[in-house]
DNA sequence: TTAATATGCAACCGTTTGGTTGCATAACGT
DNA sequence: ACGTTATGCAACCAAACGGTTGCATATTAA
């Protein structure tokens, strides 16, 4: 899970899924299109993706193809986000709770 | 929004936050009772935590207390992995699409 | 007022990261 | 077979990161 956290964590890399995100199976080329950067930082990138399974490849030819894998994201939002904003109402209750404890006429 | 995703990016931040979750309100030093770190450390990590909003300071007196906000988190979900969680099944099909021209027959 | 407590700030350091260049390899078209 | 296309791999570099040490500052307690 913390490949996955690791990979959204920079732009260039959310930028290449939400572009797979618009046209699903694109080769590295397409891809390089997009964004202004050289083939190899590019493919570095999808590497990082590749790792953390929120991409998988296929190979067709000599192309490679990447297709999105949302099962990481879904497995973050399930046991990770949810969890967080489950205490949501919980947070922010501790939170004036906090702000009342500063009034000094409280103490 | 960027400063969320690299804010999660490190499993220490991760740990603070969840250790937040499990008591909200804790001063910078009872938090370096649960994380083996120097308190400096700790407090760049709560920085970061606090740019990126996932982390409220209210000083009472000389203490410090950090109180979740789960806002950002939520934002994230909804505007991000829920996008990508709605191609879900897309994504899939995309996928065996592209399994299925694989098949040298297929072509 | 003085000592202890709670935090902030800055410098420093090794490692990782983001990106480049250069070259190698494999598959396709002619 | 040969040139072109699509990709991989390795070295290299500056910048950012994670963490430390040392010192400064502000609040509380005696």
């Amino acid at each position: 899970m913390d490949d996955v956290f690791k990979a959204l964590a920079d732009p260039s890399r959310r930028a290449l899924l939400d572009q797979l995100h618009l046209h699903n199976g694109q080769t590295l080329n397409q891809l390089c299109q997009h964004l202004r950067m050289t083939r190899q930082g590019i493919a570095k990138h999808l590497g990082l993706l590749i790792k953390a399974d929120l991409v998988i490849p296929l190979w067709r030819g000599r192309e490679k193809l990447h297709y999105l894998n949302p099962a990481p994201l879904k497995q973050i939002s399930e046991r990770w986000i949810d969890k967080h904003k489950a205490a949501c109402l919980r947070a922010l209750t501790d939170l004036t709770k906090g702000l009342d404890a500063l009034k000094p006429e409280s103490n």
